[in-house]
DNA sequence: GGATGTGAATGTCTTCACAGCT
DNA sequence: AGCTGTGAAGACATTCACATCC
């Protein structure tokens, strides 16, 4: 299987968005330049064909791509056609805040479990999920195995959680904790650094 | 001035990190390769030393780089030896979690003022900070400048929140509203999306 | 006629490999 | 001898431009 650009996979996710956009607006039809200008800036009427000639030949020439198919395309292409039983490690504002997002849910992640070690916030109950201690975590997961983990623990815990989570056989890792983590090619890790995002800003800030 | 790509922005900005943690352990020297080492798996000593050789020659052949000069040196480069002044636009859960997160704080970032547009919200303190009503954000501002705003309002309302803070005079803009915004080229935006996130790997499990 | 799909060309980023300091 | 700094090579991503098909 043909290797995919990670920004290819961002722009699909954005042209989903923009399509269910259009779904919605009772649009029938676009072209690829109607789709880069929904997303102006951001990408060319090329760049929409190219990146999804990666995966088949989806619109017809003289007409553009039927709105509800290529979404229905493309949430197949992102493997968004099922439900993910999502686990989050860290149960302060951070996953008080990613529980309670209506965008994960309607994408089809489901937070199923949440965990902790403080004894404060165990047992609390969250959006209907029982926070619990984050030493049943490897027999939970036994029991009931999750496909993906968002990991929002200090820096200093992460490394260890996500370890127990990989041995769990979690697949996925979505890390919150602002510390580099390493896993095995097995398994697919994506890290949003807050602070490293604003460094970016300040940096372009310094040279204008 | 030479265009630098964003990736080695972030590279510094993780090296940066790096370097603190091992100043923090009492080292006082770094190869290039002890530096990738540490980011396993993201990078390697080619494009350590590519990246700092943008900016000028940091180190000693044969020895290394001092961790404390280069780790000043990196700050100064990502615009991290000035304090920001920062506003957040929308008192929701998202909000909550940035102001109260300690990595801002410690890089600099001050959040000076949030506004929100619920009456309920209003007047409310966090961390020290008064919600005012996001109709004062023009006369605010006037009065008392901010450098970088934190947009975290619903998709709806993004749009015309930035545009109101970039005719303000705000110069960077790190947007949380799951939509894709415009700004003008003299103002540095940055989108975090954490579905597109989830997304991606939802993308990596389907391929795995 | 009009917009796709795609090789070829261009542009950008990463890796290599080694000359040059310390 | 050891490790940096950097042109040159290679890999990768984007843009161009046009033949192809509806």
């Amino acid at each position: 299987m043909r290797r995919i650009a990670e920004s290819t996979v961002r722009r699909l996710s954005l042209y989903l968005r923009f399509l269910e956009e259009f779904e919605h607006q009772g649009i029938k039809t676009v072209s690829s330049e109607a789709l880069a200008a929904r997303g102006s800036g951001g990408t060319t009427p090329a760049q929409v064909r190219k990146d999804l000639s990666f995966f088949g030949s989806f619109g017809k020439r003289g007409l553009g791509y039927d709105v509800r198919a290529l979404a229905t395309r493309i949430r197949d292409i992102l493997g968004l056609k099922r439900r993910y039983r999502v686990a989050l490690v860290g149960a302060g504002k951070v996953g008080s805040a990613l529980v309670q997002y209506e965008g994960f849910r309607d994408r089809g992640f489901e937070i199923v479990a949440i965990y902790d070690r403080d004894p404060k916030k165990i047992g609390e109950r969250w959006n209907g999920v029982v926070v619990r201690d984050v030493g049943h975590l490897e027999a939970d997961l036994k029991r009931s195995p999750v496909d993906i983990a968002i990991v929002v623990t200090p820096a200093a815990a992460a490394q260890d959680v996500v370890d127990r989570l990989v041995s769990s056989g979690v697949r996925g890792i979505l890390n919150f904790a602002p510390t580099s983590i390493n896993v095995p090619s097995t398994v697919a890790l994506k890290t949003v650094n807050m602070a490293q995002e604003l460094e970016t800003l300040s940096f372009a800030l310094a040279r204008k």
